[in-house]
DNA sequence: ACGATATATATCGTTTTGATATATGCACGT
DNA sequence: ACGTGCATATATCAAAACGATATATATCGT
């Protein structure tokens, strides 16, 4: 699924710009399961806007520079569900720290305790985050994905509080202390 | 972490061809956390070579393609340890299936069910490698790694088990069904 | 003999990334 | 008033990565 497809997908959310449909794959519906960059953002909208796939107006705003809002077009969303029937590629998780973790021994132990930390803060954030949004109003459909969210978060979060010993020799209850910091 | 960094990872595991280390990522013991392509990893294995961070001979084989075996020099590990004592990028996991659930309105049926059970079936297999591995005389720190491989696939198959209900608005037992069907 | 599969190396066009640049605007501190 | 930092907003570009493809060796089954 590429960048033009992922830009239609956020588009069926509703008009929205270049720099909101990037943040509807950092902090918004998208975010916990796929990332795409301004680098393919750009370029993907203005030939979608070629095809005619998505219309763009100019807009003004207040105490905000001026933005282009893009809309899908009937041939939009019948491309969309075109793409839609392929078969998805498997997913994909990348994790730099884990591959750290793997080869611990090269690290220094400060630096690893370091990463460690860091891994368990990004992953409470994004948890806290997620729990805070409200279901109201959200169908089935949607709350399975975002309940999905809220697992993987919730899983790797205990995974580290409850087996983070095991890098360190330490006692389970130094990953609990950890979190009495917060 | 390029894909340089990622071979001499990969290479203190031991001497490895360019292909045995894709099969590390694909199979072995970086799958679960990190890809890596054939088209980077022979132009990283190049390069690595050029700069002496790696070695390379040449080996005949019985019953198989002659191989290139690559070797980590000293020079190598020292340079494996300056880069992870960068800070490591964040997370990412990327699912096409999670898009297409998200855009569910668009999908058929039929399909929906289908993309659905494949991605069951996706993550049984993994967790059905993995859970068969032999962890007799793996460190702790490697344990730490490969049962957060676990907790992964086990947390994605439970989650898809008991909350597929919501996509399809079906009963929970139809995943269990779907289970006895293996 | 052919097709499928595994092992093995390598490449290439395409896609994506992350950093960077530029612009508008606001808030805050000196 | 000015500078800095941050947010919103668009856009680009060099580098990196990808996925598909090609080629080669070898085995097995039909």
């Amino acid at each position: 699924m590429d960048a033009k497809n992922l830009c239609l997908g956020a588009l069926t959310c509703g008009d929205a710009s270049g720099y909101e449909i990037k943040k509807m794959f950092e902090e918004g519906p998208f975010a916990h399961f796929h990332q795409v960059s301004f680098g393919s953002i750009y370029p993907a909208l203005a030939k979608l806007c070629d095809e005619e796939l998505i219309s763009m107006r100019e807009e003004t705003q207040d105490g905000r520079p001026d933005k282009k809002v893009y809309s899908l077009t009937d041939n939009g969303r019948q491309a969309l569900r075109k793409a839609l029937k392929k078969k998805p590629a498997d997913d994909k998780l990348r994790s730099e720290v884990m591959v750290m973790f793997f080869l611990e021994e090269f690290l220094e132990a400060d630096h690893l305790r370091e990463v460690f930390d860091q891994q368990l803060e990004f992953y409470r954030r994004l948890l806290a985050k997620v729990e805070g949004l409200d279901d109201s109003g959200v169908s089935h459909q949607r709350l399975f994905v975002r309940d999905f969210g809220r697992m993987f978060y919730r899983s790797i979060v205990g995974y580290m509080e409850e087996n983070g010993h095991l890098l360190f020799g330490d006692k389970p209850q130094a990953m609990e202390k950890a979190g009495t910091d917060q």
